[in-house]
DNA sequence: GTTGTACCGTTGTCCGACAACCCGACTACG
DNA sequence: CGTAGTCGGGTTGTCGGACAACGGTACAAC
């Protein structure tokens, strides 16, 4: 075979700030909360000009390692699992998945993530979960923005409890994928509250008996019976999550 | 109660540039593929200097919106499934999981991922996967970066196969965030080809009898053994992944 | 057909300047 | 004493202009 050559990389001012202070971070030469010098120091440190550094800082700040602190100053920052969940949906939005793919990993993800749950809750956990469906519970059932509220505060309460920040991005993300879409589905559908509540009351129990088979199964059917208020509400699957 | 003011929000010109694109991008008005303007009509364009629009441009390019095409003009781009998996592993890193978390998730994800490809995978999906299996089985022992790169060439089929850009991300995710520490562990471990050839075997063979149950505890067994292997390399599960 | 050359448009980088703004210190006033 | 003005220094945000580096193209030369 005969040899190749790689394309030689030239690599701008602007990556290499932004490489050079990502590495400090990432290895923790620069921790957590350390106020960053002001730009005129880093151009000087760096041996660049200030728009350089600028334009490096921009990608830091898109990246979410760091952040502008009390006064103006830049503070290096670690990702909540939050930030990195609405990011990646937001990628993932743009990218064109269908309800289809969402449903499906919703499907797929939240029952296991509810048998884990069941084995791993603690008592006061358990509680919490029981005060996110009493919360459910004393809603007006034609309140239809607080029932989507309450519905997702389940589901959060579930993520969170798991202590587990890879779980979490991951709910997460999909909790933002089809928060949007299923308010209005809701909005649409009589007896949600009502079926809401039964089915997170069934999975609630279920956790309490730290039954892993039966929790994954009613977390099954829950997901399932979401999205039948799809189809009722003529929704077709295969188009695209908008935005 | 009394009244509260919120903080009053001054943008920054930069940030409206991003923004002003950004939305111009989601709505398709831009399609993907579209050469954008130069940096100088831009900015006559939008009213600002050439640097703010720069700092816009960073922003853009850091949230893989645009990209820069053949010759250097910018052109929009939509996220890969592959490059979001990527940002986020690298901010999960960055936010400090650790094993124990990456392997809990993995060990909820992937046996529920297994049955749904039990479930949903065509004949020839399924010869990619044995293609994949057959691959492992032809490789030395002892080589075992090659034996790494299978065992996820494995997990990848898989994940490509499921047809769905959301477990896909996903999975990538999970792949990412481990394969470094795997390669280690495996490097470590004489049995490894055989242990992971033996297991690839079952999930394969019960996907192609379209048994859910048996593919997903088999895939269980399958990320248990490649767990059991931190323990026998001495790696703390409770320490976070390095970089 | 390949190589050399010249030109042009675009990006990358630099410089210098200034307005807007945050903050701390200090003063004046009630 | 405490609150509201005022001032000055430090920092970011924005501007404009300048030029080198580089990609692409067109054309001539070998």
């Amino acid at each position: 075979m005969a040899h190749t050559f790689q394309p030689v990389k030239r690599v701008p001012l602007y990556l290499k700030v932004y490489k050079a202070i990502e590495a400090d971070i990432l290895s923790h030469r620069l921790p957590e909360n350390t106020t960053l010098p002001t730009e005129t120091e880093l151009s000087e440190q760096l041996g660049v000009t200030r728009s350089s550094v600028r334009e490096g800082i921009r990608l830091l700040e898109q990246a979410g390692l760091v952040g502008r602190g009390a006064g103006k100053r830049l503070v290096v920052k670690r990702p909540q699992a939050g930030d990195v969940a609405a990011a990646a949906s937001k990628s993932l939005v743009h990218g064109g998945v269908t309800f289809q793919e969402v449903w499906q990993a919703l499907s797929t993800l939240y029952p296991s993530a509810a048998a884990l749950a069941a084995e791993t809750f603690a008592p006061n956990q358990v509680e919490d979960l029981g005060a996110s469906v009493a919360n459910l519970d004393a809603l007006a059932p034609t309140d239809h923005d607080a029932i989507v509220r309450a519905a997702f505060g389940f589901f959060q309460t579930l993520a969170v409890g798991l202590n587990n920040r890879v779980l979490l991005t991951m709910l997460q993300s999909l909790n933002i994928l089809i928060e949007a879409s299923l308010a209005r589905v809701i909005a649409k559908t009589p007896a949600a509250k009502q079926r809401i509540y039964e089915a997170q009351t069934q999975i609630l129990s279920a956790i309490k008996a730290q039954d892993r088979g039966l929790a994954e199964q009613w977390m099954a059917r829950h997901i399932d019976d979401l999205k039948r208020g799809y189809d009722v509400a003529g929704i077709d699957l295969s188009e695209p999550v908008d935005h």
